[in-house]
DNA sequence: GTTTATACATTCAAGAATGTATGTAAAGGC
DNA sequence: GCCTTTACATACATTCTTGAATGTATAAAC
């Protein structure tokens, strides 16, 4: 076998991720075999298990490259003129993410639909310290909302924060699943601007 | 082999569902094996394999006896004073079934967490009939609430039902999760309450 | 009272799937 | 120019898992 330099071998290991992507995406998690990962990458069982030690691994590896886009295109900008109007702004970010990252949209299909958490991945059932975050990141918005007096009296800035997050993890988890029921998907604008206009004084 | 009356066969099937919610619980769908149901159980794979043509036949018998406490619990009477009231105390419902029917929360555990869906079970991904069901039962009680006047002006029954469903969506999913934010299950009561309160005039 | 169908247990054959061990040829450091 | 490491491919041993085939004793039907 002709031995690769760094860059080639840098492309292999992408490759494996997309392609156990797609094979997840497929099969499921459990019923994925690193020899289908590797029919499908174009390569063979040796590569796969030579760039990650298990199934488990390239599972996390798929992962993690997901989460970047939310990072840094999700946020609530604190010096906002209108902090209510703020949080539907990175709602519909959620909803834009993964309308135009595919890949970040497979993996959450992949993680919410063709996944079993036991054993090892029993941790990631649970709220996860991205999710913790951006609960912290919501109530901080209600809170900024709340000084500027454009929310409606009565609940608090934690509980609106608690009703928006259940909101966008059910808008997420619908969205995804699309079919038969589109309308989740196609009607997601307008879901999250009369969530958020419930909340207008 | 002793052959068993009727009674005793019967009994020796409900054992096995018990014994496949148990497993399936712990090991996830895909990786439980009918071997580990029937020794769970006390039978071998024989009396399992009598009983079901397979593991996904075994999957639905489970799944349809957890699916049965909603349809008598969760109601909305038609007649009611305060649909809006009503629509809460549905809600509170669905969460009381999950508290002290054991069966169904563990049921509803492993539809959420320990299954992949994929193949024969992909139908299962989208919205189920029983929850568009539900989705349309929703809407009529905000119409009803609606016509009695005791909603906020702006968004129209159908929106709220949406939004209303999702967030149920997302309490049923972090109420399962529990640990190790375990708010959303001690505090779901407090949470339908606001979520009901904001859609009141 | 005989027959038949039931409710399982036991055994078997065959096919995955996994991890590891080993082979190998070229890249890259010195 | 040699040596070591890299980046894989190939081969192997082992362990599940499954479905089906077969065995069997009794309950139930007549």
């Amino acid at each position: 076998m002709v031995r690769k330099t760094k860059e080639e071998a840098d492309l292999t290991r992408r490759q494996i991720i997309d392609a156990a992507r797609r094979v997840f995406l497929e099969c499921g998690v459990s019923h994925t075999t690193l020899e289908k990962v590797a029919a499908a990458a174009g390569v063979t069982r040796g590569a796969v298990y030579w760039h990650f030690r298990n199934k488990t691994e390239l599972f996390f590896a798929m992962r993690e490259q997901a989460i970047l886009p939310f990072i840094d295109r999700v946020v609530f900008d604190e010096a906002d003129e209108d902090p209510l109007q703020g949080i539907g702004t990175a709602l519909q970010e959620i909803i834009h993410i993964l309308e135009d990252q595919v890949a970040t949209r497979e993996t959450f299909e992949i993680i919410s639909f063709k996944c079993e958490y036991v054993r090892e991945l029993t941790p990631m059932m649970y709220c996860t310290d991205g999710q913790l975050t951006f609960l912290t990141q919501l109530t901080d918005a209600y809170r900024r909302a709340a000084r500027k007096g454009v929310l409606r009296p009565g609940p608090t800035p934690e509980d609106l924060a608690h009703d928006t997050f259940l909101f966008v993890g059910g808008l997420i988890k619908h969205w995804l699943a699309g079919r038969p029921d589109e309308r989740f998907r196609t009607d997601a604008v307008a879901l999250i601007r009369t969530h958020i206009a419930l909340r207008r004084a």
